[in-house]
DNA sequence: CGGGTCTCTGTGATAAAGTCACTGATATCC
DNA sequence: GGATATCAGTGACTTTATCACAGAGACCCG
């Protein structure tokens, strides 16, 4: 498959208005790469050489404890880059987390040499970059306060809002412990909890909710 | 106090062997601050209008959650930038967390503007603002995982070690918990659990670390 | 169809950590 | 030399995490 300047500018507007030849070398350089859902893509440690800009699916980046707990760092979707890339090549460094698709994932990777270079010509590739990357530094900063201080009902009633898809999110108990970095007895006992008292309806591989406020 | 290239290349050796004009550029425009410690530098949704060097001293940044409980995200010292400010700066955000002086702090500050365009014409620049950014990317990555798989007595246990100076530490109770995230009743109960174990010896504003391993 | 095997969920007991409400002990300041 | 502020200790209780199971539903396959 191959992408139209006009089709990458719609999926990153950051990019509307750069002077023709950016896009242009981008696509040029790219390779394509298309990942089904549950592919583990990086682990911890790993190095990395290329850096992906997300055309479809969602990609979560977590950190697991030697308990086998996990949590949920952030999500990648698309219009977004994997940042974490971006941040290893720039800064020599080797991946802080893992991550893996959520669904099928269509991106366009570019190698690191080219990466390094339109950063440094261009005003709004480095912008993006910047961008990005500065957003999720205080998206994990805002988990670091939520897990320190935050109740566990109240996160899960947050996540459960967020997550659910007209009132209904098709998930296990395991999957939701995973992101939020508890364990699933915790989830499954706040989930009977929330049912009792009226809130949401819990059943096999899936949670409605009927009145959450 | 005016600063020479050469002592500014001494304290931040990324840059050194820029071109010329780079230090001379960064050293003409910048105003130098000098702050006593304890002072506040920002709070959480603070707008920011210029970047910090560090010469001298630690600048401690951290969340605090709504019971006024508070956890340090990282600390800065010479040699380093408040990465906070490039981040805002280069992405038009507000400060997502709080900083205070930890000691008497020295510092040189760029305007905005010129910051920008030092970045958008020096590679060694850009790589330096990188670099620092993905490092506390990382460092907060690493803290999530620690606050929400790790026990309290262990990550006492280290701080205590990384922070004792020839085995002993002046504190409080309150700061470490503060440090840590925790309440000082427990950081109170834990240490007088390694007292009891002969770990350290506790004493008013201090622990004196016996044997730790 | 029926039995074996997964996966998912529920629950009790216990341990770790945070909260609340105090008390006591040690400095510090007129 | 007392008043005041800061620092630390403790019991009782709640919230979370862990461990060790027990069922319940889904799925496969002869």
């Amino acid at each position: 498959m191959q992408m139209t300047p006009n089709e990458f500018v719609k999926l990153f507007p950051a990019f509307r208005g750069s002077d023709g030849s950016l896009i242009g070398d981008l696509l040029s350089s790219a390779g394509f790469r298309s990942v089904p859902a549950g592919a583990h893509l990086y682990s911890e440690g790993d190095a990395c050489s290329a850096i992906a800009f997300v055309i479809s699916g969602d990609i979560r980046v977590y950190k697991t404890g030697q308990t086998g707990r996990e949590i949920t760092l952030y999500e990648i979707g698309p219009g977004e880059t994997c940042i974490l890339n971006a941040s290893c090549i720039l800064a020599g460094q080797s991946y802080p987390a893992n991550a893996v698709t959520l669904s099928d994932v269509e991106m366009i990777t570019i190698p690191s040499g080219i990466f390094r270079r339109l950063v440094g010509e261009d005003e709004r590739m480095r912008s993006f970059v910047f961008s990005l990357l500065s957003e999720r530094l205080a998206d994990v900063m805002a988990l670091v306060e939520e897990v320190a201080f935050g109740r566990m009902d109240m996160r899960l009633n947050e996540y459960l809002v967020e997550k659910s898809d007209h009132g209904r999110l098709e998930t296990t108990h395991q999957k939701i412990a995973n992101d939020l970095g508890t364990s699933r007895e915790v989830v499954s006992r706040l989930l009977k909890d929330f049912e009792r008292q009226g809130k949401v309806k819990v059943s096999r591989n899936a949670v409605d909710i009927v009145d959450m406020r």
